[in-house]
RNA sequence: CGCGGGAUGGAGCAGUCUGGUAGCUCGUCGGGCUCAUAACCCGAAGGUCGUAGGUUCAAAUCCUUCUCCCGCAA
């Protein structure tokens, strides 16, 4: 007898989690966030995981707000509520309802990189290492008890979508391993170490600015951690600029924000060196690489501002 | 009809306002120079200027239609 489950996600992030729990479980109900009117054209979008579960003929709830519409869910009896990257705190009469637990695969290592955007700043923040935690959710954000971790080593060719892919994997390997003891009760809980917390917060537009001012390597962060999205932006010659990924070369500038021009290559000086751009994305135009770009230009690009 | 940007040889662009021979930087191919080269020199191929219609002696360029791409906002 598989038990009975709720999920609740909304992102491709969530679709191998999912899959896993079709797979091995008797997934009742999906719990998603709204259909969005997305892009140019204002389509009504279902959401990666609406769409599984439409696949797999799994009835779908979709609250506007969760705190107000519970009633949907506290009259499916389950065994398990699992949660990933859903959208919406879970009210605690919520948490409380199934029969075993609630449970939630987040991408990170806790107590590091709680909250909304941990992939982002896992890189941005430049950290080594992070990972998967599969835990107990708690009413604090990401605050419950620990049951299983996988980590895995933050490479200097990792961007947002390299990292994303393998976490969103690893994380269904993670529950495979997990869910099991977690049905029979063997699995292990221990509490996160309250002095190592650290924060993991959407991005906001305005951290999606270059500062260069910033040291290079935290600049390169911030380019790869925003990559593929939402990407960071710069200003040159009061135009904008995406910067989709960059390379730092260290070395004493006379003075910072300006930009420079080499052969094939162009880039904007740091506090300790020059930020060469590879792929940008002008205003208006597709993504191209510095040097198609630098093909196209004809006028002194070191004459440019850069805001 | 939410706001704005764009479509010109394989790539990136100029030319459009002020209609009059299709241009630039690369790439590709051929040849040359060189011990050699991603370097340099010479030459060549490659475009019905996104679609459809209109104005005109003449449209990449002016007017209208549609399609597709991109960013923002939700």
């Amino acid at each position: 007898m598989k038990p009975k489950v709720i999920f609740m996600g909304t992102p491709s992030f969530a679709v191998p989690i999912l899959e896993t729990l079709i797979e091995l479980t008797d997934v009742v109900l999906v719990v998603t966030q709204p259909d969005k009117l997305v892009g140019r054209k204002q389509e009504l979008v279902f959401s990666p995981i609406k769409e599984l579960a439409v696949k797999n003929n799994i009835p779908v709830f979709q609250p506007e707000k969760l705190r107000d519409e519970t009633l949907r869910i506290l009259e499916t009896e389950v065994d398990l509520i699992v949660t990933c990257a859903y959208g919406q705190i879970l009210p605690e009469v919520i948490l409380n309802h199934p029969k075993i637990a609630s449970i939630n695969v987040h991408a990170s290592l806790l107590p590091y990189l709680r909250g909304g955007a941990p992939i982002h700043h896992a890189i941005i923040d430049g950290y080594d290492k992070t990972g998967i935690t599969i835990m107990y959710m708690a009413k604090g954000m990401d605050d419950g008890d620990i049951i299983s971790q996988e980590e895995t080593i933050i490479d200097s060719s990792d961007n947002v979508g390299s990292l994303h892919d393998r976490l969103s994997t690893m994380g269904a390997f993670l529950l495979r391993r997990t869910l099991p003891l977690i049905i029979n009760g063997t699995n292990d809980r221990f509490k996160q170490d309250e002095s190592k917390v650290t924060f993991a917060y959407n991005i906001k537009r305005e951290e999606e600015h270059i500062d260069f001012d910033k040291k290079g390597q935290e600049i390169i962060n911030l380019i790869r951690g925003l990559n593929p999205w939402p990407t960071a932006n710069t200003i040159l010659n009061d135009v904008e600029y995406k910067i989709l990924s960059a390379h730092f070369y260290e070395t004493n500038v006379d003075k910072t924000k300006r930009v420079v021009k080499e052969k094939d290559k162009f880039g904007v000086t740091c506090s300790n060196g020059i930020i060469y751009f590879d792929e940008i994305k002008p205003f208006g135009k597709k993504k191209m690489l510095v040097k198609d770009f630098l093909n196209g230009l004809h006028e002194d690009i070191t004459k440019w501002s850069v805001k």
